[in-house]
DNA sequence: GGCATGTTTTAAAACGTTTGCAATTTAGCC
DNA sequence: GGCTAAATTGCAAACGTTTTAAAACATGCC
């Protein structure tokens, strides 16, 4: 078995000072004598002495983590930036010494009930919730129990505040839209997906009203949506667009996957990119840079927002805030070769 | 502040029996009447209660998590399958109802101290450690404390017993080289790194020992070794092995990023792949199969290794086994089109 | 030396659970 | 009805920490 662990009790009988003491000494209370704090912090140290979490938890009601439900997708399939997140939400939490809690759903248990038990059986302080649906019970489980979130994404309808940080989907879109209009292009096509999440809308609202703005009525857009984890489908949706009379010069993904397909597509149906139909992602996978021409997309910096997130946790349930932190992070656009001038002539 | 959560005290209460009583039923103890025990599920059922981590933990010793550190590199560097692995932990977990800690270690904190607050806080019951290290003080000081863990990897020299899984990668080095000797290639390079991380020496191995049991003295390797994560030195050294002479015509990588950035400065000088060049990875990151035109490598289905790992560790922590437990895995090859036929004639 | 005042230390309760042991209730039997 | 044995339930301690309230000790002053 495990090397015991030194104690409080240990320390204290070991330097003849009670409990209490010892563990103001450690916290640095003013009201115990500078020579005894100086005392005890040297004998804590070379006893290696750390404090058990659940009995701090137990009494003080905080554990000092933060939670998070792990994403399982398919059985080979898992969320690209999973990595990148949790590393920074990582990084935002080590300044205050919380740590990270993932909990992984068990076959056929619903994501919702993982996180009932994550904050109900106390083991975290507050949790992180990710890719947001149009209709989200984890939202209003959480505001119903007052428990402490903060949501990686945003949801429609403003009906309750709560607190978010999100990638500004909807100017990336309208950038995407500006720059190839601006390259010629009239003709668009928008790949999306049928999955009920908010940031499709988001992002498909960014590009129609950037389309509105231009008032440009010549301006078409074709929209095709396929299943997200559907391979077949989404290639099926995306020679749709594809294979018409009129087929759009430009192509705008709702995000790199689908983005990358389409370039596949293309190249099979003998189009090159960019010369025959620009292509335009979101979210700058390491695969984007790889894959030829070399896909123009957008970053958002996952790590440095999980690292914002995890801050604004802290703060969150440190100062329970009345008033909502919220935040919009603008992506940048990540210029590479799947995007040019519209083909002249015979299109 | 949260809604307060239901305690057995509670529970007890309103059922008028005793706080054992309850306790005792809900953990199904057979000296508890099948009557009552059904009454407490029901009532506990309806109230929703979730027992208390913390208090759970301090009682009985185990805190039901299993810990890991987060491996934090540059700034804008994550490892690239940290993802999958966390998922395939994460599922290797929750069979036993166990959780994943993950841990990250403040600027400028050593992994090994954030790996002693872990252990020693008793926040976990467990550890897994990634990336061994040629002298790994982690797996050192775990051994000391004698503290449950399962490594990801394995020591060079085996001077201590502990558990371990990993990936064969001298097999998979084996493979790569009779291969591509099989295809006419008798001048190879291999592309390494500096850091002492044992898997390198394990591939290289490998690739040393097919190139033995061959037994054809024509035979030639070029290594060229360059510290992981400095870009420019990596490029350099990959450089000085294919603008020689007599330039190796298939080249083999420690690992993905390393063959891809072969590919890249094959591609800038001239060369074909896999005409005038073949290159082998291992690991499959998501943009080997981008890459043009697609690179030929080995997957170590981390997810799947990742799931066992977890199995192993609980399986460690409930029974603490004497024989240590160890599992090499075979990687898979996955054929795409960067290796083919040495060129003949004039190289 | 006694008293007030300020400084330093400690006893004890509490957090929510599990568990060894004892107490109570019930059932079985003569 | 009383006794024994079995079944069922409950008391109280324990886990390691924080914290409230109070005790002990030192100091300064008359």
């Amino acid at each position: 078995m495990p090397a015991r662990v030194t104690t409080l009790k240990e320390l204290a009988a070991q330097l003849g000072l009670s409990i209490t003491t010892v563990s103001r000494a450690l916290a640095g209370h003013e009201q115990i004598a500078l020579k005894t704090r100086q005392r005890v912090t040297e004998a804590a140290r070379q006893a290696g002495y750390v404090p058990n979490t659940a009995a701090r938890t137990l009494v003080s009601g905080r554990s000092g983590f933060v939670g998070m439900v792990l994403p399982i997708r398919g059985p080979n399939l898992v969320d690209s930036f999973l990595g990148e997140f949790v590393t920074g939400l990582g990084e935002g939490l080590v300044s205050h010494g919380s740590d990270l809690i993932l909990a992984a759903a068990a076959q056929g248990q619903s994501e919702l009930s993982v996180l009932r038990h994550v904050v109900e059986s106390g083991r975290a302080d507050g949790v992180v919730v990710t890719r947001i649906a149009e209709v989200d019970e984890r939202l209003s489980y959480l505001r119903q129990r007052n428990f402490p979130f903060v949501a990686h994404g945003r949801l429609l309808d403003g009906d309750f505040a709560y607190h978010w940080l999100d990638t500004d989907g909807a100017y990336a879109f309208g950038e995407a839209f500006d720059m190839l209009y601006d390259l010629g292009h009239r003709h668009f096509g928008l790949v999306t997906i049928s999955e009920p999440m908010t940031f499709r809308h988001l992002r498909q609202d960014g590009l129609a009203a950037a389309i509105a703005r231009r008032g440009d009525p010549s301006v078409r857009l074709d929209v095709a949506t396929a299943p997200r984890f559907d391979r077949g489908a989404r290639i099926q949706a995306i020679n749709r667009l594809l294979h018409v009379a009129e087929r759009p010069t430009a192509i705008v993904a709702l995000f790199d996957e689908l983005a990358l397909t389409v370039m596949e597509e293309a190249a099979r149906a003998g189009l090159a990119v960019p010369r025959d139909l620009s292509v335009i992602g979101f979210d700058n996978i390491a695969a984007s840079a790889y894959a030829p021409p070399g896909l123009t997309t957008f970053d958002a910096s996952i790590r440095q927002c999980a690292r914002e997130i995890g801050e604004m946790l802290l703060t969150v349930i440190g100062d329970r805030p009345a008033a909502p932190l919220t935040r919009l992070v603008r992506p940048t656009l990540v210029s590479r070769a799947s995007h040019g001038p519209a083909p002249t002539g015979q299109n």
